[in-house]
DNA sequence: CGAGATTCATGTGAAGTATACCTTTAGGCTTAA
DNA sequence: AAGCCTAAAGGTATACTTCACATGAATCTCGTA
């Protein structure tokens, strides 16, 4: 029984215990720091493509390429705010669009893109029923209608182009060949190399983009980033001796992922306050680590559609007896009955192969396509999630389906 | 015994369908003069 | 007569289904040593 000045003290207490965070923004994900460490040939060789744009020049379309946590996106937007700023400086029409193709019912498919851009020009369209070529005219007459430099950054392009194939870019790049006022270019940004080596050539001469790679940090650069960060978001002294290396090392081991490493001192930190300790010790990161890694699946699962979420119960449901061999046949043989209980119509047996393909690409599941010779040909399904979160995923799985 | 044919269970591509939503158009009803 | 509303027609994107064919190694078959 709490009395009623219970919450009230805790609330004094909470706020006049002193806090490990002086600014935990900087360790956010959309924190834009003020210099970028380790990455000044990358930015010069961007600055110098993107520089025309303040005379009314196009510049080069560029593509931006490297792993996950390499700066990629940070260093496009710190460009893009240098670029805005010294635009409206000097009263230059620029008008610069991020875009990550990724987002689910965003922008992952041609439609939703365009209808997503003719939204920040604030003419919001329909999500469905018009035609596509509409759309793109619309587009073209908004931006044809005032002198524009217009700077697009799709985020994750790689994404955008596997779903929907190339048409996408060609329509694009023939999009700004035929405007008369405004030019239009382009920023892709994406961690797949293979994407822009399996490009169309004609689409790949068309787009005539300069590339920049953005190779993964070491540990003692992902070291020096965390220490730059960490002195901005901590109280001195509140980090223990050895905490930024281990984060730093524990991300380079992931190919170098700085977002990485910072995320992980940040949960550590907050895993450290909450347990009430005055500073950040060694083991809080091992606990953050898992901790993180939870978050980020049960963030996707949750936002999956039921019928996702139906044939992932079913694979967890195959997991928890046999943990080895999972195959299609047998997981769609239980989703079909799993299905039909909580009164969802089954899927046939075609769109589960795909689902389960997706749920690969979302890094829930790992698969493998396997011949077992006379016995046919099937998908190895394989959990990728941490055994310690599994029975916490059953649990969110049964509650989203409601399941007794 | 070994090369080639067979087989199985499902992968995978293409085309078709259902649904939800869009614009256009034409008809009917209301209204105001 | 002009204006407004409504419903039908004609169109699209998306999620899914249907159909049909592709896969690829374990197993089988059968000729040969």
């Amino acid at each position: 029984m709490i009395k009623k000045d219970g919450i009230n003290d805790f609330f004094q207490n909470y706020l006049s215990k002193s806090s490990i965070f002086k600014n935990k923004k900087v360790l956010q994900a959309n924190y834009m720091p003020e210099t970028i460490f380790h990455r000044d040939p990358q930015l010069r060789q961007m600055a110098d493509i993107m520089a025309p744009v303040l005379k009314l020049e196009k510049p080069s379309n560029l593509f931006l390429y490297g792993k996950t946590g390499t700066g990629k996106t940070l260093s496009m937007k710190h460009i893009n705010d240098q670029l805005t700023q010294v635009a409206s400086q000097n009263n230059i029409p620029l008008r610069i669009t991020y875009i990550n193709c990724k987002l689910k019912k965003v922008a992952d498919t041609e439609y939703r893109l365009i209808s997503q851009l003719l939204c920040e020009f604030g003419k919001p369209v329909s999500f469905t029923g018009l035609p596509t070529d509409e759309l793109y005219k619309q587009f073209f007459n908004t931006m044809d209608n005032e002198e524009i430099m217009y700077i697009l950054v799709l985020d994750e392009i790689d994404q955008l182009v596997k779903r929907n194939g190339n048409d996408i870019l060609y329509n694009l790049t023939r999009i700004n060949s035929e405007l008369k006022k405004s030019q239009l270019t382009l920023v892709g940004i994406s961690n797949d190399w293979f994407f822009a080596e399996n490009l169309d050539l004609r689409i790949k001469s068309s787009l005539g983009w300069e590339e920049i790679l953005f190779p993964p940090y070491n540990a003692v650069q992902i070291q020096m980033i965390l220490r730059n960060r960490s002195d901005l978001a901590f109280e001195t002294g509140c980090i223990q001796p050895g905490v930024v290396e281990k984060c730093a090392a524990y991300a380079a081991r992931e190919h170098g992922d700085a977002r990485r490493a910072i995320d992980l001192l940040r949960v550590s930190a907050e895993i450290a306050e909450r347990d009430g300790c005055e500073s950040v010790a060694i083991d809080h990161i091992d606990k953050a680590e898992a901790k993180i890694e939870r978050d980020r699946v049960f963030e996707i699962i949750k936002t999956q559609p039921k019928q996702f979420q139906a044939v992932l119960y079913s694979i967890f449901k195959i997991h928890e007896q046999k943990p080895e061999n999972i195959f299609t046949g047998e997981v769609y043989e239980l989703y079909k009955e799993i299905s039909t209980r909580i009164g969802l119509g089954p899927l046939t047996q075609r769109r589960v192969s795909d689902i389960v393909a997706e749920l690969d690409m979302l890094g829930i599941v790992s698969v493998t396509v396997i011949s077992k010779g006379r016995y046919g040909r099937t998908r190895e399904i394989n959990i990728a999630t941490p055994p310690s979160a599994n029975p916490r995923i059953m649990k969110i799985l049964s509650d989203e389906l409601s399941l007794a």
